[in-house]
DNA sequence: GCCCGACCTGACCAATCGGTCAAGATAAAT
DNA sequence: ATTTATCTTGACCGATTGGTCAGGTCGGGC
């Protein structure tokens, strides 16, 4: 892959093993999920030894600890899209077409993170009642005072920010049933007009248009 | 788990015993996907031997492929829902209150599904090109007209059933977290809510409402 | 040039997996 | 009552799994 076989430093090597396997294990982990990814293919998918692997990380749990808390992060940077704006049209709008943007360019993330949640969530539960219900309650409070303006109508915040989650992962996490009645991957106007769909429809649906 | 020991005849066994061992299947394969789940486990939940379980189910792939096929006829059931009535409210929403019925009802069969899904469709994928799209196909060309006869807003209609899909399914995909999030899981009162939002941003967003 | 600690890996292991099978138990046809 | 086909099950098997380990390689401080 390397022009050459340059000499790496310590940390270098390091770094990009443990990016290297990380990478692999995301895409088996989002393909057979954890019970049926094996450290063996994860280890051929990286091109190393199974047993680098047990180097770099000591167990397979280990390993897909550290890819759900990847995706989470991910999760979490896009969420402050939202506050970019004092507009329910420009702060709504600018969310969904993060996360839009997160299900096309790292769609094994979204995967490993669906499985993870349908499995009970074993790994970041924790995270699940921090977190993420921190960050749920102060967005529903900012929507509850888009509300008092008037800005939108008086829909169910919560409810509204599950559909953003669903609508958006599901361009991720069913990407495959999506490609095969679409006939072909979806294209970049493919991707541009589904986001303007979800777009309109949830910001027409909460009174923020027309 | 019968009162008493009442002899039971062939055709009972065999379809009390088939009964049995697919319910304990869906479960087990919702929790722990295809690979994470063992026919040990699945015996010991439905009570049997793991070696009466290959008498009636030859293969683990012939057990996982009627429980994903079991899922999808409850699926379609749902989707005649939509043809009930002539206007969009009437038919989009009841098409809603069914599949977040379904989502209510069957989570394991919605996370067998997703999780079918979310790994290539292996086992459905021809249900997906031939069933599933003839479907989609006749759902959108009845959008269309509802489009061009003005009772709603000239959206994708394409975009309308994922979002449909996507919003109605994530109740049972993610059903923990957002029971996580709602401190307990959801009550009759807490999903008649979240039927009644889900219906309104979506009938609202495609201009049937107000 | 030497040495130490980080890095690498083929060979190996106990545990568990899906699946098999032969022998016994039971319902129904004769 | 005997036969027959269905149902039941403990014991077993080869294959694969996650994980280990001893012994090697190699970068970098001295």
């Amino acid at each position: 892959m390397n022009e050459a076989a340059r000499p790496l430093k310590r940390t270098e090597i390091r770094q990009q093993n443990e990016a290297l396997i990380l990478k692999a294990a995301e895409k088996v982990f989002a393909e057979a999920g954890f019970g049926g990814a094996t450290m063996q293919l994860i280890a051929d998918m990286a091109g190393l030894p199974k047993a680098n692997l047990h180097y770099y990380f000591a167990t397979k749990e280990d390993l897909y600890r550290r890819v759900v808390q990847n995706i989470f992060e991910i999760w979490l940077e896009a969420a402050e899209a939202m506050d970019v704006a004092d507009d329910p049209v420009t702060g709504i709008g600018a969310y969904i077409e993060a996360k839009m943007a997160i299900s096309r360019a790292h769609p094994d993330g979204s995967k490993v993170w669906a499985y993870e949640v349908m499995h009970g969530a074993p790994v970041i539960q924790d995270y699940l009642e921090t977190t993420l219900r921190d960050w749920t309650n102060d967005r529903i409070a900012r929507i509850e005072g888009w509300i008092a303006a008037g800005k939108i109508k008086p829909i169910a915040p919560r409810h509204l920010l599950y559909m953003i989650w669903a609508t958006t992962q599901h361009y991720a996490d069913f990407g495959h049933q999506i490609a095969t009645l679409n006939r072909g991957p979806l294209s970049d106007e493919d991707w541009r007009r589904a986001t303007a769909a979800v777009k309109e429809i949830l910001l027409r649906g909460i009174g923020a248009l027309d």
